[in-house]
DNA sequence: TAAACCTTGACACTCTCGTGCTAAGGTTTG
DNA sequence: CAAACCTTAGCACGAGAGTGTCAAGGTTTA
């Protein structure tokens, strides 16, 4: 038996055993599992349940965050486009190309067709 | 008057006003004002709207998800602690090191004590 | 000036997140 | 074996996200 059980990793960690169970639904921290199913938590685990509610409390910041954070470290593509998102963010109404107007007198017509 | 207004901007981008003021709430897109307060869209944002729109159907991803990617991008400390989070992940139960299991150790003479 | 817009504020409803607690049934252990 | 645990499933509930709609009041425009 090489690891706690639930409510031992709970009293360790400051999570309730409910909680537990709902991170490793989100997929941030997985123990593992005994011949009966029993959830095991090692100590990686057990550090990683600790240093995960100082960084939840730390920064106001919700479990979904993390999971969000974690799903575009894996997902290549998904950081890709969100990354290139936000990148184009610092554009201001003030300074806008030729092409862009174009698109955007383009716009109004279609607006005033649709209309 | 230079930028579509709200209803024009809600036609040619897809989102509904309401919306568009709720996305302007999260700070992800932000219109210019007229003298007289009312939003004005310019190509840019337009653009950013529809990619926007894009991208959160596109990977089924919600409009608080990038709003925390936002955020990650502007306060390095909360980036630097999320990824230093995500990176120790990898460690599987099975391989730990000495100084683990001493943690680990601890945890348990706590637990008793504590029982 | 009257119709058509815009603004903010608020009520409301659906969904998901985060949490606790209880139930029915297997496992471990004194 | 009986007490103490563990498992999954499910009810419940407050909080926040996402969205519509309506109201009261200012702005633009035909």
């Amino acid at each position: 038996m090489d690891g706690l059980t639930i409510n031992e990793a709970a009293r360790t960690t400051g999570w309730s055993p409910r909680m537990l169970r709902y991170v490793e639904r989100t997929g941030l921290v997985s123990p593992g599992r005994s011949a009966s199913r029993y959830r095991l938590y090692g100590p990686a685990q057990l550090q990683r349940l600790r240093t995960l509610k100082e960084l939840l409390a730390g920064f106001d910041i919700a479990l979904s965050d993390v999971a969000f954070a974690a799903r575009m470290t894996r997902d290549e593509e998904l950081r890709a486009a969100v990354t290139a998102w936000l990148e184009a963010k610092p554009v201001r109404p003030e300074h806008v190309d030729a092409e862009d107007w174009l698109r955007f007198e383009q716009d109004k017509h279609e607006k005033l067709l649709a209309a």
